[in-house]
DNA sequence: ACCTGAACACCGTTCAAGT
DNA sequence: ACCTGAACACCGTTCAAGT
């Protein structure tokens, strides 16, 4: 309670991601701030940087947790049935997924993250994309659907699901009166992709 | 040159968003800055808010002229030939036009925009919207695709060409190992769905 | 080695005061 | 009616100085 107390933090690095990853849910990409984090960790607003270069740099480490969780979740959607029907499955798990923390989404796709070409976070979101794709290729050798080159049916599939998680984050699939929620949607679309 | 005129602007509002219309082009949505939009038009930092309620509704000016565009490049994507293939050749537009003008895509759905609920801006998109909207209606009446719910077919197109763009953009693609040309992927993947 | 305190340059926004 | 100047609260970032 008092500042009499200095903080000799075992591990502040975990304390700053821990309030980053809260600021973000409570704030949004937008309003979140460096010094802010620092505030709730209970230190200077100088300290994040004895282990973050940046304040893009902790940003991009909250995105690479947001890619681990996505790939996670997409690892768990349930095999069996058709490899198609599990497809349109993926797909309504990652627009969920998107829609469940739209602001660790925006972040995990924002301009603010992958500045420095952060090493492990491009890593974290080929790690998710790679789930994609090998439910693809899995699909390509049942036989049920015929695939040529996976990693184009992979660009139009996460183009599919991409493109209508953020619009719906963003609110403009309700402004222009498209009332088909967005999972439905996503999973119309994937499913008349693949027919 | 010297500061001794004084500036008395005959359009002041028309001069910031001219200012602002540049800025974006030069810095992105990021490092766009309100205070640098005035000195460029030659003003103080006060001056913008006796034309604009918020740095958003500047922004927000900035993201209708955006649409008012993208809309006339819809526009002129020639008729003729298959109802399908114009539709896929506004997807290729559409996706072009983002990739030739990617900060003021951004600004266009980027979150700052549509805070206030900005009038003119949701008339704008809705405006762009209709002429994909009439598109696939009359794709549809020429019985060349069966389309019982336009709205339903608009966001499935919306989505692909948008999340095409953005990902596109944010270099996501490339990341992941997409090397087909995002224009060209937004066609595949409208090509495979009308099918 | 890790953190603080003070400093710097920069924002967005408000408001009294000028013309 | 429109703009300036000064002010306020807030950032991100740097760096000497402390422990």
């Amino acid at each position: 309670m008092s500042s009499r107390h200095r903080y000799h933090h075992g591990d502040l690095r975990r304390a700053l991601t821990d309030a980053a990853l809260a600021l973000v849910g409570e704030r949004g990409p937008k309003g979140f701030s460096l010094t802010e984090v620092a505030r709730r960790a209970g230190v200077s607003a100088a300290a994040p940087y004895r282990h973050f270069t940046d304040k893009a740099d902790l940003l991009a480490t909250v995105a690479t947790l947001g890619f681990r969780q996505l790939r996670a979740a997409l690892e768990a959607v349930p095999e069996g049935g058709d490899e198609r029907e599990r497809l349109v499955r993926m797909g309504r798990c990652y627009v969920r997924w998107a829609l469940d923390h739209p602001d660790f989404y925006l972040v995990m796709f924002g301009s603010d993250s992958k500045q420095p070409e952060h090493t492990e976070l491009v890593r974290a979101a080929e790690d998710a994309f790679r789930v994609l794709l090998d439910a693809i290729s899995a699909a390509g050798s049942s036989g049920v659907l015929h695939v040529e080159d996976p990693h184009r049916w992979a660009g139009s599939l996460w183009s599919v699901v991409h493109g209508t998680a953020t619009l719906a984050i963003g609110r403009d699939l309700q402004h222009t009166g498209i009332t088909t929620p967005a999972e439905d949607l996503a999973a119309l679309t994937i499913g008349a992709l693949l027919r």
